[in-house]
DNA sequence: TAAAAAATTTAGTCTTGTCTAAAAATATTT
DNA sequence: AAATATTTTTAGACAAGACTAAATTTTTTA
């Protein structure tokens, strides 16, 4: 049985390990966990010793198969958790991580099981971010930055890079949410802002935000020219 | 912010003052948190100096306003949790309790309150024990035994004392539940047996599991004689 | 490639919660 | 009221998980 604390290392690399090829460093846990790279030397060392990562001195870790499957409960259940919250209970969804974060330690494979079945099997949490299966695994969807699509191409948001208070209160407000069709308007050069149609409304959104929403790779607009076949 | 042990102390506090009226000593304390006599000294010297308890050396605890308050918020959750699973998640009675001892550290009142109002606002546990309020006040339901009853006297199940696994199963086999009307048929002097009639079935209970099951105090069945008035 | 900077590990300390063994206080018997 | 038994506390140790400061290794810069 792990500790919420080993627990909650494992998910840091796991997230790591998604963005980098290479493993995680210690600064880089250390930065993901908000404690000191001492700290994070010793509960490597002690993953390693239970075979949950693959740990070589100075060089970072990487998560074991068992690891990353433990990894991937973790991050089940918090996703889980913050579907219920938002889905049952009605909750915002800029309010539920922190309780997720306690709920995800929670030990009973039928509880969170039965959770699944009682919220018919979602295949996203509240922010988008895909639901791992019981087995860990996880449909890893493909999706781009909004600020990189060109005039007039669309495409759906399917989740946000940042997920801070600010950003997620900033688009209740402006009603943008999970599985709206955006299409880009027109780019202002000057400062690369977004004119954008949001399920019929347009408006503008700076640069900084359109790089924080993550829409599906739009299908090629192909141009209007006849088919010789 | 208290730990999982700090609560669970607490409640264990909690519990045996409801059995005596003195204050828990160590060895009660001991006994139910099924540890040792020096960890629980340790334990209530700690919390005597949080003011969450009034402990005498060598005189055992008595829970302070404040303890006592804390210690009926967990009950709350936990008793809260047991019937989220039992009537949302279709869990048996038998399988809720050490799920809920887990969950029933998680802090966030709104999501204890948020989960009060989607049961509906229940009384009682799935075992029949009453659900706290938010401030900690909980209806002393009154209750006797079944094996008390007399003969021809009939009551309505309200809790049940031995809440083992052994004994949940057993009453579901008998098709025994909380809020059945049981009315005691006879009994038999040679071993104190009851011949019962619960919901209609007629059979037959050891004395054992009559002490086990607590039912209303029986209004009193008045002799037939008419008023002089 | 040697020096400087940055990252990482080691050594030692602290807190929480547990334990065993021994000492002290209280309760029960003779 | 002693003597004995039981309960409770104290003393000292240990493991987990964190921290600071110092030492070591790796990376970057000159
Ligand atoms: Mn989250
Ligand atoms: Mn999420
Ligand atoms: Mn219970
Ligand atoms: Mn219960």
């Amino acid at each position: 049985m792990l500790s919420f604390s080993e627990e909650n290392y494992l998910k840091a690399i796991y997230h790591i390990e998604q963005l980098q090829t290479e493993g995680a460093s210690t600064n880089t846990v250390a930065k993901k966990m908000q404690t000191k790279a001492s700290s994070v030397t010793d509960m490597l060392q002690k993953l390693a010793d239970k075979r949950l990562v693959v740990y070589k001195k100075y060089q970072g870790a990487l998560l074991s198969a068992k690891g990353k499957k433990i990894a991937a409960s973790v991050i089940r259940k918090h996703r889980l958790w913050e579907t219920f919250l938002v889905n049952k209970l009605n909750f915002s969804w800029d309010e539920v991580h922190d309780i997720a974060e306690q709920l995800e330690h929670i030990k009973s494979e039928k509880l969170i099981d039965s959770l699944d079945a009682f919220l018919e099997f979602p295949r996203v949490d509240p922010h988008g971010d895909p639901i791992p299966d019981k087995d860990g695994n996880m449909t890893k969807q493909k999706k781009v930055m909004l600020s990189t699509l060109k005039e007039n191409q669309q495409s759906k948001l399917v989740t946000i890079k940042d997920s801070s208070d600010n950003f997620l209160r900033y688009l209740d407000k402006k009603q943008i949410a999970i599985g709206n069709t955006i299409k880009v308007i027109a780019i202002e050069p000057f400062d690369k802002s977004i004119q954008v149609q949001i399920e019929g409304r347009e408006f503008m959104i700076t640069e900084e935000v359109a790089e924080n929403l993550l829409v599906e790779i739009p299908s090629l607009t192909l141009p209007k020219v006849k088919r010789t076949n």
